[in-house]
DNA sequence: TGCAAATATTAAGGTATTGTTAATAGCGAC
DNA sequence: GTCGCTATTAACAATACCTTAATATTTGCA
């Protein structure tokens, strides 16, 4: 029912300004998260996995710049965009914390249009189809487009539905190997489906439909896997 | 599988702020060489033949706008494109830095992802301006003339309002592969837009009218497709 | 063989996504 | 200013899709 709206992690020392950029952010649809220094930062970061980071620069406990350093560092955390909040003309502040690998920054006061134009754009790169996912599977008289989103059957070219798609394409991408039903939600549904797992016979099904019931093979007790021959 | 990366000369006295730039395109993966004024810039530039020079203003020993006019006035360097880092409403500077040849300015305070866009756009565009950006676009029946922003279509010619063209020819661009909505909005309207994505659809569904519901296919669930067939 | 567990299948409902129209705001030309 | 065109948004309609639940079938094993 609610879509799911991007999660944003707000850090700043201020409480009024936290309020007030959290009001904002609200009203917008996003899902926010609020810290008051950089530590909390951190924590909040592993616990929620946030979207996105607006971030004060200078804090007490520990500052933007450090957080963000640290957060970078980490595998799990380090691909997440961070924003920098900066008092006008801390120029140098703002090269440094580019250098902390910081992906934006804003400078107060802040202006909710701009603030808003700023993560959007931001948050829009994040939604670009993957590239590294752009390779057309091949399998004999079988061939999956994946930037067309077709797929290539005897000849025929077929729509697939997305989820169909995605599941075809995900266990292709590996032919031969066996997926539990648990990696296939992992890989194709995401982190934090509500999903009961039935749903993916249901999509095998209609791919097997379409494919002869070919290329996609049970292993029961274990999970599915795609073969070419 | 190591690419070719850019070259990039970045040019400018304050070493730190070097520094942390050249850390910065580094990790973007430029190759990046550095000189600390105008007359540096000029040797290193003939050395290692940059693919792009970022450039301060104002600096000791030779000013950037000397060291411009000087490589725009060899055969060699002329046409490496020159950006300069230009302090905040230094609207004169800027000025003169065009007259003198330089390809874009950037002014400080340095907005990361506005520097790293700026950089690659110029590098595209340079690599694109060579093969083919804005030639006229031909399937079949359709002609899509990007210099005159002009649509032919079964005969007859259409004039396409700015956006619909720039989504049609955007779309055409790469036929067959599907842009999401967020793509589509990073491209065609650029990086701060503020505008909701179904706009997309309504534009979407006045060029199908036009082009007799041909060649635009919504992929659903991940966006649209350009597609000749 | 028969039983239990796992998987298949089907159809139906709800939901998300897109389609469409119309209203509004904005912009430029005259 | 007014007219006409464009861009954007909002509101509603239409539909494709996803998911579920209920039921059937298969499989492994005692």
């Amino acid at each position: 029912m609610i879509k799911n709206m991007p999660k944003i992690l707000v850090v700043d020392d201020e409480l009024d300004i936290l309020e007030i950029i959290r009001h904002a952010l609200n009203k917008e649809g996003f899902e926010v998260h609020i810290a008051a220094n950089g530590f909390q930062a951190l924590e909040q970061t592993r616990k929620i996995k946030p979207d996105l980071i607006l971030m004060d620069v200078m804090m007490p406990v520990m500052d933007g710049m450090e957080a963000c350093r640290q957060l970078k560092e980490d595998t799990d955390t380090k691909n997440i965009p961070i924003v920098f909040l900066t008092a006008r003309s801390e120029e140098f502040a703002e090269l440094a914390g580019f250098e902390a690998g910081a992906d934006d920054y804003i400078s107060k006061p802040i202006r909710p249009r701009v603030l808003m134009s700023r993560l959007k754009a931001i948050l829009r790169r994040r939604n670009a189809i993957q590239s590294s996912s752009h390779e057309t599977l091949e399998f004999g008289d079988l061939k999956i487009d994946r930037e067309r989103f077709v797929v290539e059957f005897m000849g025929k070219s077929l729509q697939f539905p997305r989820k169909e798609f995605e599941l075809l394409s995900f266990l292709a991408s590996r032919p031969g190997r066996v997926f539990s039903r648990d990696e296939i939600l992992e890989n194709v549904w995401g982190n934090e489906v509500l999903v009961v797992d039935r749903t993916i016979d249901v999509h095998v099904r209609k791919i097997r439909e379409k494919l002869d019931e070919r290329y996609i093979y049970t292993v029961k007790g274990v999970g599915y896997k795609f073969e070419a021959a």
